[in-house]
DNA sequence: CGGGGGCTTGACGCACCTCAAGACAAGTGG
DNA sequence: CCACTTGTCTTGAGGTGCGTCAAGCCCCCG
């Protein structure tokens, strides 16, 4: 659906145009709003800071997180094309917010109400219904079913085609799903020895036999 | 604050009544809304369920749930008196709500919309804030720092004392951290030897260091 | 006093982490 | 165009934190 350059593409130029990226914006064009592009890895907004924007993802792909005092990391979620971030309730972030790859951005100001607070319930909701579904992955799953979880999630919400774009590092991965690089990269091969997925590329998945995945993640 | 009977008391007779929970309650008594008595272990709605109903917790307190298909469960909050649950912005039920001791609980129809939706987006931002908070603590955080994190949370929600009341069984707490009873076992044994804590009976936890609890849950 | 569910404790096993080496891919400069 | 660099990923070997299995204890209740 979204053909996207892979991630590892960070040549300018390479990034398709925003109007590539056919994607219902839930906002009016009357909110005021503007667009910006961020570099892999750059900081979109970081824990502490004043909060009041929100973001939609134009395309590209964002990580959002929280750090304990010793490095240890959790990515909360990720966000990719036509997906909106950055509301969390309060005046100050709790999290970071990262551009993974080449990011294009549009920012809200959550002050201008009229236009955006309708849409806040519905969003909210969305990141409430995807933190339950991954407290259950993070509480009671097994490495495997939570790579299995973790592929299927991409894949639908690319579309549900077999071919998947993984725009974030093994480490990101690690850090979404409670694992380590390492335990995440076995998974990752021992799919690919029984013929589960295939991996074309390092940012590239293609799934064989959803069934089975679908039986995994359960 | 809240000086409520022990959950193991369980004669009838032995719960406060309604009166003795001093808690603003969110929504006017123009809203359409009645209180019902539920036995330990009772269900209040199951995963499948036609929704509508938000629930305010009078006294007592409530487990919400979800079930992987072999029996894994992860429990994903824990509700305590007036605290707001049952909101899943959904027709259906997705999580199995259950008392845990005798629970007396309120209902409002969300059908009527005009005394109640203003309250959803901060009940659900609410929601949202403790399910990113416990992703990290799932992902990210050692048995023992699950558990101080657990008694942190639950002592605050209870006013800040000392004195805690666990209402849950092991089996929930293991069930809410992502750990086996065996081992939430061993790290309160672990925390009482090295004086963190008191069990002055199997329901009730004491806090001691509140400092040492906070540095471990970081 | 006897029964039973929930809890604790111990011994052992395993899934995942840690540590380490090497492979691979993409960019860089000569 | 090819050595060299750098970062990411894969694979292997060994360690460990928590799970599993099992026995016994405690508290409550009949």
């Amino acid at each position: 659906m979204f053909a996207f350059a892979h991630s590892h593409i960070s040549g300018q130029g390479q990034y398709p145009h925003a109007n590539d990226a056919h994607v219902p914006l839930p906002f009016g064009a009357t909110s005021p709003q503007q667009t910006s592009f961020h570099a892999p890895g750059s900081e979109i907004y970081a824990q502490g800071e004043a909060a009041g924007n929100i973001y939609q993802v134009e395309f590209g792909a964002v990580r959002v997180y929280r750090l304990l005092s010793d490095g240890r990391r959790q990515i909360s979620a990720f966000y990719m094309s036509g997906e909106v971030f950055g509301f969390e309730g309060d005046t100050v972030h709790h999290f970071f917010a990262e551009a993974i790859t080449g990011t294009s951005i549009r920012s809200f100001r959550q002050s201008q109400l009229n236009d955006v607070s309708q849409f806040l319930l519905p969003i909210t909701l969305r990141g409430l219904t995807r933190a339950q579904e991954h407290l259950l992955v993070l509480g009671r799953q097994t490495a495997a079913e939570r790579v299995a979880a973790f592929l299927l999630d991409i894949a639908r919400r690319q579309g549900g085609l077999e071919q998947v774009d993984l725009p974030m590092s093994r480490m990101d991965i690690g850090d979404y799903l409670g694992l380590t690089i390492e335990t995440v990269s076995r998974v990752f091969s021992k799919m690919k020895e029984k013929g589960i997925i295939a991996l074309p590329t390092l940012r590239t998945a293609e799934i064989l036999k959803w069934k089975t995945l679908e039986a995994m993640s359960d």
